[in-house]
DNA sequence: ACAATAGTGTCTATTAGACAATATGTA
DNA sequence: TACATATTGTCTAATAGACACTATTGT
């Protein structure tokens, strides 16, 4: 017994509508911790409740245009590399103002500079916070935004090692002790440091190359590193 | 500059609204090659054009809901263990009614039985074709469901080493040669079958279990193979 | 000199892969 | 018996992990 959903008149406007928001996971890695970007909301349903930023897609735009558009307006931030959709939420009850659907994105991003983050707009406040404030339930979101965030999180520790996610995290050029650190605050431990090197040094498609400069050791001194940046989609070949 | 979106009046009925269908992308492996399941449509826009099996989310139903529901009344195929959210889809102009955001479900199920899946109701054909076929276009279909298909296969591809989802191919028993064809389906190429069995039975947390039978060797003859099932989440501890 | 961090070398254990050998069925 | 398929054994290569050691800086 086969049919085909609707029967008859096949016109869209005979069924319900949803509003399709995108939400942004903004992740960044600060002083070995994940941390996730939330905003205090002004609007009059939910004032003073904090959540992921987003906003509602436009009949003109893709969803990935949706998300990047979005992340700047609200935060900022021009959409990195790493700007990649990983779930949708629609559960019935999920937003109180109705039928919403959520195309939920996920960015990994150097660590926010507060003053370009911070203030004005309808958000009274912006706010990094670590994730596990939000995973361990110590910090109350709007909707389902830690469910979300879990989510997000769940897609990072998945993807740490066999994508270059983890530069998404970082600026220009870096140390392989910075994208060591990413991973570690990823996954939660500490790693190895020459074995770590050297996977990723060795892999075929290397993603990351070196430059010819050296970074500046602390005042706490020890030989310094070498930086690299990542590598172009040529080199890759 | 942050800004939260929508300023002032936050009610969703001032945004534009989007009907949110599911699709699903019910493959199966037959005669060792990836088939997936399409119907041809019998609605007045797209009469007489292939497409995925998919429908309308309704609002009180959840996105996974909603694809268990289409799954079932367009296939007649209840709902596999393997039923996964993988990508949606929101181009502007993607669906000629209007604006539609979609989001793809993947389905892995066992070769499908034809009388129970063909003829009837508002489609006027249903027929698994290989995926090959869509691929590579030579068979054309509706919207841009193409696309959605080789995104579903890349993702089978991606998961096929990770995840139990070759078992969604099978029926309750199983050989593990049965496994081993699948695995060969989805990633083109022969595989040792002894490596292929040493590595399947030494992981960690096994996802089969032998029973005390063994399968019917064909009039082909041969040993007779082990029949297995799926572990229970109880054994798996 | 001493502490700190980057980078290399080396040894062992584990895993992956090729492929031979054995087990058990049908025709 | 000849053939087909399942399952086990064995050897080698590649990879992963632990950890000692060398290199280069700041104080």
């Amino acid at each position: 017994m086969l049919r085909i959903t609707p029967r008859g008149n096949n016109d869209t406007r005979a069924f319900p509508r949803f509003a399709v928001t995108v939400d942004i996971v903004l992740l960044s890695v600060v002083a070995g911790t994940l941390h996730v970007l939330l905003i205090e909301r002004a609007d009059r349903t939910h004032r003073g409740m904090w959540a992921l930023p987003g906003g509602f897609k436009k009949p003109d735009e893709t969803l990935d245009e949706a998300a990047s558009r979005e992340l700047l307006e609200e935060t900022n931030v021009a959409a990195p590399g790493h700007l990649t959709q990983f779930h949708s939420y629609g559960d019935p009850g999920r937003d109180p103002r109705g039928n919403v659907v959520t195309v939920a994105y996920l960015a990994a991003v150097p660590p926010l500079d507060n003053r370009r983050v911070a203030g004005g707009g309808d958000a009274s406040r912006a706010d990094g916070v670590p994730v596990d404030d939000v995973v361990r339930g110590r910090r109350k979101l709007a909707f389902d935004h830690a469910r979300i965030i879990r989510d997000a999180v769940d897609h990072v520790v998945d993807q740490i090692d066999r994508t270059p996610i983890a530069l998404g995290f970082l600026g220009p050029t870096f140390t392989i002790t910075d994208i060591r650190r990413v991973h570690e605050a990823v996954v939660g431990e500490p790693l190895d440091a020459a074995n770590f090197r050297r996977r990723l040094l060795s892999v075929d498609r290397p993603i990351i190359q070196p430059t010819d400069r050296l970074n500046n050791p602390g005042t706490d001194g020890g030989r310094p590193a070498t930086l690299y940046r990542r590598a172009s989609a040529r080199s890759r070949r």
